[in-house]
DNA sequence: AGACTAATTAGATATAATTCTAATTAGAAA
DNA sequence: TTTCTAATTAGAATTATATCTAATTAGTCT
């Protein structure tokens, strides 16, 4: 029995947040009911009843039986146990999130600064600089060494500020630089995120 | 650590029910946010992501932390696991139930088919006629008998079909009649109202 | 068959929630 | 100080939800 995925948990919530139909489940988790019965305890009329009834019928949380005329509803408690079973373990709450790309917010700064694949200004928040440096970090190669001159060359092709880009290169840990010779650094050696952010603006 | 009450949890699961929110949740588990980049993930303004936040707050469900302007907000883990510990046992639910009235429907019946004391009309239904006459039961004395005659003199007091009358309460078993002479039955000995809707109406 | 009962469906109205823009606040940088 | 940035607050507009009355359906009883 695979747990619920996002759209399952999102109507339950949705289903369970009215507080009618949460009094509904309690009614119906201690005795089994009809229409009238519900709707004389609530003090709402038939029709409203019902219609909370569907709704949690839709999820499968009541059962119904007829009985002549009565409708007699009671809670499946099996469904809300199944539901209420480790909903917000870690990996399930990932799975949720596994249609939102990460990258989204650097993608509009990308889309902001870069024109026709020309750095338009140098971003001046640390933090948006960060996705702008990363991109042009991009343009070397890794695994091979640059002379300073040969990174200026590079970086007047998107800004005319190269020096300032090389430096910040350094900064950023995006390259080394040892005795004038510049090299690209692999991604797993950058400084992570969270430590850029620790650092004021 | 005691379990939450009704309004605690209809609160929570209101929170919870919207897409946005849940997506919201789904992210701060995973990592450290600030407004910012969530509205981006989101496709949303910051006005309705710190909105959103606003709400998770106030449940306790995220923390934030201020670095110069910006806030980061996380996921408070305990608060949630707290929140998913068995909150659908059987006892929580009747918890939820305690300020309904069970008889709220019997009263209803009985508003309607009874005036200034006196019965109106015999209901058709078997239920209804069932709530009229455990309230007509209740005019004679528990522990003694009473002559046929007597109980007509009584009911014909509430309802001038005092003959029916009598004949239901042997039916549904409130009374029992030996050799014409009648005894009001202890609602123990009575026929469950189970016993009573499986029959036809 | 016709009358009655309980439940549901349809449609209208009232209420609540989501999201936006514009204005405001608080902190950081120039 | 002035300017800039990120977040929040206020207020309006859109959208969704809850509830009701009236009409319909399905099952019983006479």
């Amino acid at each position: 029995m695979n747990s619920p995925d996002f759209d399952t948990l999102l109507n339950f919530f949705k289903v369970l947040a009215n507080e009618n139909r949460l009094k509904l489940v309690g009614i119906l988790s201690q005795t089994e009911c009809s229409v009238e019965d519900l709707a004389a305890r609530l003090h709402l009329k038939e029709p409203t009843i019902s219609h909370h009834l569907m709704k949690l019928k839709e999820l499968n949380l009541v059962e119904m039986r007829s009985q002549g005329n009565t409708h007699f509803y009671k809670l499946n408690g099996d469904t809300l146990s199944y539901l209420n079973k480790s909903l917000f373990t870690s990996e399930q709450m990932a799975n949720w999130t596994k249609d939102i790309p990460t990258e989204a917010w650097e993608e509009k700064v990308l889309r902001s600064y870069i024109n026709s694949d020309c750095l338009i200004e140098i971003p001046a928040s640390r933090k948006k600089r960060l996705v702008i440096l990363k991109w042009l970090v991009n343009k070397f190669d890794l695994g091979r060494t640059y002379t300073e001159k040969e990174v200026n060359e590079i970086l007047k092709r998107y800004h005319p500020d190269s020096a300032t880009l090389r430096r910040e290169f350094i900064g950023y840990k995006l390259m080394k630089r040892d005795k004038g010779i510049y090299e690209r650094l692999a991604e797993n050696l950058w400084q992570s995120e969270r430590e850029i952010m620790k650092q004021k603006n």
